[in-house]
Order: C-alpha cells, then sequence, then structure tokens
DNA sequence: AAGTTAATTCATAAAATACTTACTTAGACT
DNA sequence: AGTCTAAGTAAGTATTTTATGAATTAACTT
C-alpha cells in the first residue's frame, strides 16, 4: 500500500526547523491578538504540529512570548546601524533619517504590533531583554551631530533636543499605523491604504524638513 | 443581635449607580488588560456587586465592552466643539487646536489606551458606534479654513492637507502615550514622567508652528 | 398592607484554554 | 545491528473564566 498522500500523521524531525516555524506562528499570532488573545493552539494548529511540542520547545506562552520579542526587537537594531548619517551633510542626513524610519515602520507591520503589545503589558517583558537598550545611544548621538552641524552651517533654524525630534519623526511614521481602525472610522478616510500611506511618507517628510529648516526656498504657496 | 456594621451584605437598589460603577469599573479594566485580558470577575470585585449583575444589566463582556467604547468616545467630541477656531487669526487658531489636543490627549489615558483596544480588534466595534463618524469634519473643515486663512495672511508658508496636518499634531501628541514603555526601555529615558511630558508638550508646539510658519521671528540660534 | 416589579444573591453549568503524563518512533552514534 | 536520545504523538487533566437558572429581597404602586 503506497502512501501516495503522506498524511503528515509523522512530522520529520527537524527540531530547528519546528522551533522556527513556532516562532514566526507565534509572531503572527500575538501580533494579531496580542498576548492575552493569542491562542497556544493556534499557533501549533498553523505549524501543523502537536500543540505538545510547542511547550517541549519553550516551555510555556509566556517564554513563548518573549522569544517573539526579542527575535523581532533584535531585527531593528541591525538595520538601523548601517544609515551613515555622519557622512551626510545635514539636509540630507535629516532627509534620510526620515525616510529610512518612515520605511521601517510602513515595512514592518508585525514589529510596530508586537510593540503595541509590549506596551499594553507595560513593557513587562522587554525591561528583561538585554540586546534592547544597547545601541539606542548611537543614533541619539548621531542625530545631536547633524543637529549642531545643522545649525552651524546656518541650514537650520531650530534646535531641538534630538531625542524629542527622534521621537517626532517615529510619531509622525508610525502614528497612524498604530491608530488606523479608529482614525479611519473618525474620518472616513483608510488611513491604512496604500494611497494613504504613501502621501504620509510625504507629509511626513516635508513637515519634519519645514520644522528643522524654518522658511527655506522649498515655500510652495 | 444588632448590626452596627451594615456589613454590605445586601446592595441598596439603585440600578443607575450600579450600572454607572460597573461602567466606570470596566473602563478601568480594559484600558489596562485590553478586552481579552480584562476579567469580568475584577470588573464586579471592583465594584463590589455580584457577578450575576454583570450580566442582567449587560447581557456579555463583549456588549459591556461596546458601552465603554460609546461612552469614552462620546466624550471626545464634546469637548472638541467648543474650540471656536475660526475666530482666531491663522497662528493662534493653530496654536491652541495643538495645546488643546495635545492636552487632550495628556489627560484622558483611558481614551488613549481604550483607542489602542480597539485598534488592537480592528476597529470592531467602532464602525458599530453610530455617534463616531458624526461630527469629524467640521474639525477638519476648521483646520482647512486656519490653513487658507494663514496662506492668505502669508504667515503660513507651506500648504498642507488638513487631514495630515491634524493626524500630525495628534501624533506628536499622543505617541510617547502609546509606546511610552518600549521606549522607554529602548532609550533608557521615562518618556511618561511628568517632566518629559511637559517638555514633550513644549516640542510639539514649536514643531507644528515651525513647520507652518517656516522660519520666522521666533528663531531661536 | 398586599401585590407587582425588578434588583440582587446563590449555586452551578458550560466552555475555553493552558499545560501534563505517558507513550511511540525516527534518527544518530557506536 | 543494536541502543540511546530526543523529536514527536495521543489523550487527557486542571484550572480559569464566561455565563445562567432560579430563588430572594428590596422598593414602589395602588
Amino acid at each position: 500500500m503506497t502512501k501516495t498522500t503522506p498524511q503528515k500523521k509523522t512530522r520529520s524531525r527537524d527540531p530547528e526547523r519546528t522551533k522556527a516555524q513556532l516562532t514566526e506562528a507565534a509572531l503572527s499570532e500575538f501580533a494579531d491578538h496580542g498576548f492575552h488573545g493569542a491562542r497556544v493552539d493556534r499557533i501549533t494548529r498553523a505549524v501543523g504540529c502537536n500543540p505538545r511540542l510547542l511547550y517541549h520547545y519553550f516551555g510555556s506562552k509566556e517564554k513563548l512570548y518573549v522569544a517573539v520579542i526579542e527575535h523581532i526587537f533584535a531585527d531593528i537594531r541591525a538595520q538601523e546601524r548601517d544609515l551613515e548619517l555622519a557622512r551626510l551633510e545635514p539636509l540630507a542626513a535629516m532627509r534620510r533619517l526620515v525616510e529610512f524610519t518612515y520605511d521601517f515602520f510602513d515595512g514592518n507591520p508585525l514589529f510596530v504590533k508586537m510593540a503595541r503589545n509590549e506596551n499594553m503589558l507595560e513593557g513587562k517583558f522587554i525591561v528583561q531583554t538585554e540586546a534592547v537598550r544597547t545601541s539606542s545611544q548611537p543614533l541619539i548621538d548621531a542625530i545631536s551631530g547633524i543637529i549642531a552641524r545643522g545649525l552651524a552651517d546656518g541650514v537650520f533654524k531650530h534646535r531641538y533636543d534630538a531625542l524629542q525630534i527622534y521621537i517626532s519623526i517615529v510619531a509622525l511614521s508610525a502614528y497612524h499605523l498604530n491608530n488606523g481602525h479608529t482614525l479611519t472610522a473618525i474620518f472616513g478616510v483608510d488611513l491604512l491604504s496604500p494611497e494613504w500611506r504613501q502621501e504620509r511618507r510625504a507629509h511626513t517628510i516635508a513637515m519634519v524638513m519645514n520644522a528643522v529648516t524654518g522658511g527655506d526656498s522649498s515655500c510652495k504657496s
């Protein structure tokens, strides 16, 4: 009796693959439903493995969540590293920072959602994560440098705190992603559509650049 | 045996009070833990009433949640109404809008949290709420008016879309409230402290005004 | 004061859900 | 080939959590 349909009764043994699949499925599940809304059952069904395996590899729902958090927060730092803002002139550097930041959030919805979850849990798990606090200072220092050079050159007209302006860039880039559904309901415009987001990108860049440079030649009216 | 301590064995009968207490306790519970994290048991214990009452008055956890959503979204519109932006000159009107918006979010953490929950649920319940879509247009129209007048007067140097700039104001005002815990963990600065929020307020106002007016006399460097 | 309504309580069902005990078997290693 | 380890399976349990049926009691009406 040749099994033409290999009914996946038994999984081929590959712990690395299984762990990776569980992590990925858990990421989707936690991102979509939050920690409390997530169901371990749905995760294992998505992977197609036995529920017991989740506990075999991760121990508990909570530990799986921590693994997912560490996994997704590990990525962001890597991407931030090679921005090389110091090499560019202030205007170009600032513009690049805004574009990069916008595109990062726009392109990483799972990160955005996991951050939301963590904040819902009051950062309970992220504070335990080692790799997070590392290397945020270089970015802030780079921004301080841009601002200082811009002011020295005279192209920047206002002195902003580096952290404040970075938070602003992030806020302008990501707020509509966090709150798209309520805003869409309130204003009757789909803030999550590709079209609106494209306009949002341009607006974010324009607003930050205008705020930094003050009135310059780009005056449009 | 005289009961000197009326052990609140029996609740005095006051359905309005009971309903109001349940709604309020539910607001706290849902805001803090989200829909799935919220426990009906905790809500009734907070009120000190019998669990059965929650179902008697609201029918289900879900219906209670809807009641809470409608309750908290009803408030915001009322506050927005008497801004009277049209009467002020463009600069003053814009500043007032930013200040009002910032202070509203800063002063209504429960609203911020409930909005987060709703977005987590993809706006599932808010779309059913009648009162939400109403009267957001007047605000956008008012902002359009401010921008048009500002450009005509020459005090505004850039033409922004009214909805885009309003979303920006909201984003700058509220992003750190939504994501305070992760940002605090990442940057090692407590973004939720009163001190930082006070600086944030000034930064938000400065940034929006600078973005709108371009470089003007308020150049500080 | 009796009678009606509905607010409140008591006890418990019913469902969902995270987690376990006990077992099987594939694959690696000698 | 035989054995040992751990990946995977089957089936189940314990607990939490939402929800209900029916009795009880306070307040209001006439």
